[in-house]
DNA sequence: AAAAAGTTAACATGTTTATGTGGTTGATTA
DNA sequence: TAATCAACCACATAAACATGTTAACTTTTT
C-alpha cells in the first residue's frame, strides 16, 4: 500500500485525484491540502511514501514546499505536478531534490504507474519534461573543442600528474624509467601548448581530458 | 507512419522487434542491422524518422554509431536500447545527442509509445534511467562542500598558481617578495591538505575554489 | 616498403619548488 | 591588554622539474 499526500489548490482536481488514487488497489491518499503553508508538520504527521505536489499554488507554492520538505526529509518521494513543461521550474525542482516531474494531463493509469515508479526509486518524468532536462544537461556540459591527440601512454601520465604524482612516482607506477616519464611529459606539454605541470593539470580539467 | 531503422546484434531480438513494430498500426521498420559498421550510409539511404540503437554490439557499437550519425544528421531521433541502466553509458549517450534511453525489458506497448514520443520531440526514458540523469544533474550542480577557509590573499595566490604562474611571477604580479609567496603557498597546502602544486591546482578545480 | 608516430631510455644543465627555521608588523579578538 | 592571525620578509638545502640532445625499437599509417 503506497501512502500519499496531495497538494493541489484546485478543489475539483484535488477531489478528482484523491478519488482516483484512493479508489485504486494499493494506493491511499492520507490527506490532501490546498497549499504548503504547513507542509513540514503535515509530512511529519502523516509520514507518506509519496507526495504529489502542484507547482502553482497560492501562498507557499510547490517549489518552496519541496525545499521545506527536503530540509527535514530526504527520503520521501516527491512528484511535481504542473500544467506546463516549463524549463525554469523543471530546473528548480530537480535542483531541489524532486523525484519526478509530470504533467497534469497525464492519463490516470499512467499516473498510478508513475507513483509506483517513484516509490521504488525511479524518477518518472514525461517525455516532454525529459527533453528539457536533456537540453540543459548537454548545454551545461562540455564543448571540448580540441582533441590534443594525446596517446594512451601520455594520457596515463597526465592522469597521474593530475593526481599529484611526482615524476619518480609515475615512473614506478608505470614501470618505466624516470627519463621516459620526462619524454612523455615533454610531449604532453607540446601537445597542450603549455610549459609547466600546473598548466597541464589545469588544462586537463578545463578541457576534460581527465 | 513512423519509419524506423533498427540496430541490434541479437538475431532473435532483432526479428522480434521488427515483427512487433512493423505489425503495429502506424509503424514501419525500414531495415534492421546487426552492427553500425555502415551506419552513416544506411541512415542516408533510408532516411528514417526514428532509430532504435542497441548499445552493446560487436564491431562499431551503439555509442560510436550514435556519434557517427550525429556528425552528419542532427534531426533524426535516436533511442538507445540497453539491458542495464548503466551510469556511464547514459552519460555518454546524452552527451552525444541521444533522444532517449530505454531498457530492453520495456513492455511492447510502452515501447511503441516511446517511439511516438521521440518522433514528436519528446525524450522518453525509463524511470530508472531518469534517476541516473537526475543524480548526475544535481551532482554537477552542487555547491562546494568544504570552504577550506582560504584568506583573500591565499585565494589570489591559488588563482595564479592555477593559471600556471611560477612563484617568481606571482611575486611580481602581487608586488610581494617571493618568500611571501612561499609562505602563502605553504599555508594553502596546509588548508587544502595537499603537498604539491599539482594537487592544489587539481583540488582548486574539483572543489570549485577557482 | 617507406614514413610517421609512439614508447622506451640515457646524459647533462640550469631552474624552480618544497620545506624548515627564523623574524616584524598591524588588525582583530578574547 | 594579551593573544591570535594574516601578511609580510629572509636564508638555506635537498628534491623535483624543465629543457635539450640523442637513439633504439615497435606499431601504425601511407
Amino acid at each position: 500500500m503506497i501512502k500519499l499526500l496531495l497538494y493541489e489548490d484546485n478543489p475539483q482536481l484535488r477531489e478528482g485525484l484523491t478519488m482516483l488514487i484512493s479508489g485504486s488497489e494499493g494506493f491511499e491518499v492520507l490527506s490532501a491540502f490546498k497549499n504548503c503553508d504547513n507542509v513540514v508538520q503535515e509530512v511529519e504527521a502523516f509520514n507518506p511514501d509519496v507526495i504529489l505536489m502542484d507547482i502553482d499554488m497560492p501562498g507557499v507554492n510547490g517549489l518552496e514546499g519541496l525545499k521545506r520538505i527536503r530540509e527535514v526529509n530526504g527520503s520521501v518521494k516527491i512528484l511535481m505536478l504542473t500544467v506546463f513543461d516549463d524549463n525554469k521550474n523543471v530546473f528548480q525542482a530537480i535542483s531541489n531534490g524532486a523525484n519526478g516531474y509530470i504533467l497534469k494531463k497525464t492519463p490516470p493509469a499512467r499516473l498510478l504507474e508513475y507513483i509506483s515508479e517513484a516509490q521504488t526509486g525511479g524518477a518518472p518524468m514525461t517525455a516532454s519534461v525529459a527533453t528539457q532536462v536533456l537540453k540543459m544537461f548537454s548545454s551545461m556540459n562540455n564543448e571540448k573543442g580540441e582533441d590534443y591527440n594525446l596517446s594512451e601512454r601520455e594520457k596515463q601520465v597526465l592522469q597521474l600528474l593530475v593526481e599529484g604524482y611526482s615524476y619518480k612516482m609515475i615512473a614506478s607506477e608505470m614501470f618505466i624509467a624516470i627519463d621516459t616519464v620526462r619524454s612523455h611529459i615533454k610531449k604532453i606539454y607540446e601537445k597542450l601548448h603549455v610549459n609547466s605541470k600546473s598548466e597541464a593539470v589545469a588544462k586537463a580539467f578545463k578541457d576534460k581530458i581527465v
